[in-house]
This record gives C-alpha cells, sequence and structure tokens, in this order.
DNA sequence: CAACTTGTTCTAGTTGAACTAGAACTATAG
DNA sequence: CTATAGTTCTAGTTCAACTAGAACAAGTTG
C-alpha cells in the first residue's frame, strides 16, 4: 500500500491520508481483513502527528471502511468491494473532465453542487 | 438566478458564489451574454465582501466562464454549453454515490483521487 | 471631452479550522 | 497481568479565508 502525503498542499493532512488508504482498499492492494498500521507508527513514519492519523481513521471508520477497536487497530472491512460501479462512473467523470481541460477543483465543485 | 450563500458553511465563501453562478450558467438560467450583477452590488445584497465576490468572480475567469472587464463587469461566455456531457456523467456519480449512502466529502475526495 | 461605472491592486487586521503536542485513560490481545 | 493501540482532554500554533478601506485603471455613457 502506497501512502502519498504532500505536507504542502492546502489540503488537510487527514484528508490526504483518509484518501490514499481509501484509493488502496477500492484498488485491492489492501484487503478486507488486513490490519492498517498502528497510529503511532504510522504517525512516526510518515512523520505527522498522531491525532493526524487517527482522525483519518476516524473518517474511514464513519465510511464503514475500517473496523477501528483498542488493541487491535483498524482493520480493512468488505465495503470497499461495492464500490466498483461508482469508480466507474467517476472515471467516465475524469474522462470529460480531462477533454474539456478543467481542473480538479472546478470538477469537485461541480460534483458537490450536485450532490446538494 | 438563485444564489445561495451559507455563512455557517465551512467551505469558502467565494468556493459556494462560484459554485452557484457556475450550476446557473450550466443549467441555462444565466446565458452566454448576460451580465452578472457589479461586484459592489452583489457583496451588498449578499452581505458579504466586495472582494469575496470578486474572487467569486476571478475563479470563474481562470475556468472561462466568464469575461471580466473593467467598467462593463463580469459577462457570461457560450462556454458552459459545452459541460452537458460532464453534467451527465456526473449525474451518474451521484446516483451510485446515493444508492451507497456515502456522504459529499466522501465521493467529492474519490473524485479528487480519481484525478490525480 | 467629462463623469461614472466597475474591475484591479495594495495594505492591514481578524477569525477559525487544521495541525501539533503531550498526557491520562480504557478496551482488547496475547 | 502486561503490552498494545485507540479514545479523550487540554492547550498552543499556523495559515487560509474573510473583512475593510483606499487608490488606481480601463472601460462605458452622455
Amino acid at each position: 500500500m502506497l501512502l502519498r502525503i504532500d505536507q504542502s498542499s492546502t489540503t488537510p493532512l487527514f484528508d490526504q491520508l483518509a484518501a490514499s488508504i481509501r484509493a488502496a482498499a477500492i484498488a485491492g492492494s489492501v484487503k478486507a481483513g488486513e490490519r492498517l498500521p498502528a497510529a503511532r507508527d504510522l504517525a512516526e513514519s510518515l512523520d505527522i502527528n498522531v491525532h493526524t492519523v487517527l482522525r483519518a481513521y476516524q473518517v474511514l471508520r464513519d465510511e464503514g471502511l475500517v473496523d477501528l477497536r483498542r488493541g487491535r487497530g483498524a482493520v480493512v472491512t468488505d465495503r470497499a468491494a461495492r464500490y466498483s460501479q461508482l469508480s466507474a462512473a467517476i472515471d467516465a467523470v475524469v474522462a470529460e473532465a480531462r477533454t474539456l481541460e478543467l481542473s480538479p477543483d472546478t470538477v469537485a465543485a461541480l460534483l458537490r453542487e450536485a450532490l446538494r
């Protein structure tokens, strides 16, 4: 599992981390039942704060992608498997956005508007 | 044209405003050639700062949706007309997201990840 | 032309979310 | 029991977003 964190980006670190793990779960590079690194360990290896990692884990828990339990850590659920159709739909949007040469911000804003 | 601004939201006001106008342009409720309200006027009627409105206008200019000229104001271009296929693709994503009961934040994050 | 409109640029101050930091606590695994 | 690892709490820092006001420049209008 590749976790990319960009300290210079303006998007919150916990968001970046959650997005990275989420993508890995959907792509299947982390499978259901697998355990994510302990928050303290991951925080150290990424050189960010423990709270930031835990917040990312909590985001994923709210989405139902991981179970979070004391003593055991963060375990990936099987929920990610159900995201395949969504991924396909998103790919279609990405393709359209590229032909129009729209920025990620613009496309994201359009999506958010459509979701309201 | 309906412009919705939520002061209590954490998403930047200029983003909200830009999104609102963008949606109107794509929906066709403001057409190419039409002039948007002068920044000072809009700022007053929405009870926000002029700079915030101008920033929203600049976002739309960067996307090519409006022309911005001194003395004349912000005029809508015909670019929005080319967004129809993108809108359809976005609608498909929205439909999938709703069946999975995902939050807007989650879907937006997935999209951003796919756009990288 | 002159007057007016409207976006542009500059400086400066305020606010709040995000992040950091550290400690104490608690449920679970082994 | 002991170690692990998430939970909760308090507190301080930083930076983008927003506000505010003024001076300016390039158009439009009469």
